[in-house]
RNA sequence: GGGCCGUUAACUCAGUGGUAGAGUAUCUGACUUUUAAUCAGAGAGUCGAUGGUUCGAACCCAUCACGGCCCA
């Protein structure tokens, strides 16, 4: 070990002292790494049935606990020492006293390091300073660590470390933890909700050999024995929809998509969504759900249906959502007017002029959602449903029956985010082959995120889709506004990073 | 892809051209109720990398690497 870490150029005085350290232990007979540790309780149980009893009555507590969690925070007296004991449910402190413990196992103690995963048995008491406090009667090594933990103060600031090291971060790091904690229970409270209405989870392929469902460029793989091209999927949409056809009424599916585009604060290129759909509903009735489904997962994660995110207030209650078509918003929200809106060269001008790239022959409708990118979108603060979308970018959504030029689609949006896409699906085939039609015009005139026509998907909706509503929703930015998380990367365990440099 | 910022001890950070610093952590000693324990002492560095300017570079210049923020 000290080799390797030498060649790394890793080795420093802290480490060489713990290795020293241990050898004493070895020769003493203590192993580093034993197996026969068991514990027969956890800190958060401990403290939930003694946390609120007073010293009296912990005194005639005879029970004993047996513990194992990490040293962390480690204060030392001579005969005495006191140490913060961690573990997955919370820390407690340990008190390690000669008088209590022995001389040979309180000198084992005194060999220990911070951050050592250590055995204790012991009766709880409170301290002079109130604080709830295993006195230890027995401790043992469980598991040898060898590299100094980050100061015990300012924590881990460094974020590279913080996400290259993310073990080092769920140490040290407690807001880390609640983060990770937070987005288990919204992905599980997103299942409850979805399996109380009789939703089906399902999984399809990650692995496609047509990348459909979405506007994206997708990741190349390759099959080996197959000799086959294949695509990680953007979307899972055109398989779920299939399941419609094949008699699944409610499904969905919450898995990662991958997309080759660029990192930023809301971007990585593996993501959490969930999909679902919902033959016989309509995009109307997807807003009253998505509504009551995101006050739930908020109040289940933080208490209330009011939250704050980076210093503002958001109401996620139901009721409060404004809805708005995306003219409306245009007009309403950025202060667009029609002869700008719809006036091709105009709004091509204007757009260019705030620097957004624009592709020579792209569609009107294409340059009206820049024009809201720019200049609606980052208003969006309070929850709003924008619905009515342009067909010409809805390749997938139902026509509008009023409107064939806008969809029955709407994005949601909160705190100037996409947070939500839905609509009412398209089901007539005659029509998605025209839309994959123009779609595949549009590859052809250099826009190499428009979608592939699925011929296997058309065949799928000429045995008959019944109609549905469906959504995406991004877990990864659902899981930043409920944690009041800036970054994307706060809120993955292990967010894409360019290989470490060498030495 | 572009702009700005960062990279100094294990961690958090000072250090605007003249012998590399502090706190924490570590080691030694004292200490049986601390919780950023305290006190005394010690050790610890490829200043991200490479090149250049200079008598002399952590510091100035160039290139590169990694990261952050903003823009595309």
């Amino acid at each position: 070990m000290l080799q390797s870490l030498e060649a790394r150029g890793e080795l420093n005085e802290v480490i060489k002292n713990r290795v020293a350290k241990a050898c004493t232990l070895l020769d003493d007979g203590t192993p580093l790494f034993p197996n026969n540790f068991r514990k027969n309780a956890e800190v958060a149980d401990v403290e939930a049935r003694f946390g609120q009893q007073d010293a009296e009555a912990l005194a005639l507590v005879e029970e004993t606990f047996t513990l194992a969690g990490r040293i962390v925070g480690l204060r030392s007296f001579g005969k005495l020492a006191f140490f913060h004991l961690l573990d997955s449910t919370g820390k407690l402190q340990i008190c390690a006293q000669r008088d209590v413990l022995g001389t040979d196992q309180y000198n084992l103690f005194k060999k220990f390091d911070i951050g050592d995963i250590v055995g204790v048995t012991g009766r709880l008491f409170r301290t002079k300073t109130g604080e709830l406090t295993l006195d230890a009667s027995a401790v043992q090594l469980v598991t040898k660590s060898f590299r100094p933990l980050p100061e015990k103060y300012h924590g881990l600031k460094d974020v590279e470390i913080r996400y290259r090291q993310r073990y080092v971060d769920l140490i040290v790091t407690e807001r880390t933890r609640e983060i990770f904690a937070a987005r288990t229970k919204i992905v599980k409270e997103l299942r409850r909700f979805l399996d109380e209405r009789g939703f089906l989870e399902v999984e399809t392929p990650m692995m496609q050999a047509i990348a459909g469902g979405a506007t994206a460029k997708p990741f190349l793989t390759h099959h080996n024995a197959l000799d086959m091209q294949l695509f990680l999927r953007i979307a899972p949409e055109l398989y779920l929809k299939r399941l419609l056809v094949g008699g699944f009424e409610k499904v969905y599916e919450i898995n990662r998509n991958f997309r080759n585009e660029g990192i930023s604060t809301q971007h990585n290129p593996e993501f959490t969504m969930l999909e679902f759909y919902w033959a016989y509903a309509d995009y109307r009735k997807l807003m009253d759900l998505t509504e009551e489904m995101f006050a739930r997962v908020a109040k289940a994660v933080t208490g209330s249906t009011v939250i704050t995110y980076q210093g503002q207030e958001v109401d996620l209650t139901p009721g409060a959502w404004k809805r708005l078509s995306f003219y409306e918003s245009l007009e309403q929200v950025g202060g667009y007017s029609p002869e700008l809106y719809t006036n091709y060269d105009k709004l091509k001008t204007f757009i260019r002029e705030r620097g957004e790239k624009v592709i020579a022959g792209e569609k009107l409708a294409k340059l009206q959602a820049k024009l809201f990118d720019l200049g609606v979108e980052p208003k969006l603060i309070q929850p709003h449903f924008i619905y009515g979308y342009p067909t010409d970018i809805s390749p997938l959504s139902r026509k509008n029956e009023a409107d064939p030029a806008i969809t029955d689609r709407y994005e949601l949006f909160i705190t100037g985010r996409e947070l939500a896409n839905a609509f009412s699906e398209l089901n007539d085939p005659m029509d998605q082959r025209q839309r994959f039609a123009d779609q595949m015009a549009e590859k052809a005139a250099g826009d190499d995120e428009a979608m592939p026509l699925d011929e296997d998907y058309l065949r799928a909706l000429e045995y008959g889709m019944p109609p549905a509503a469906g959504q995406g929703v991004g877990i990864d930015r659902l899981t930043m506004l409920l944690t009041d998380s800036p970054s994307i990367r706060e809120v993955i365990l292990f967010p894409l990073l360019r290989p470490e440099a060498e030495g």
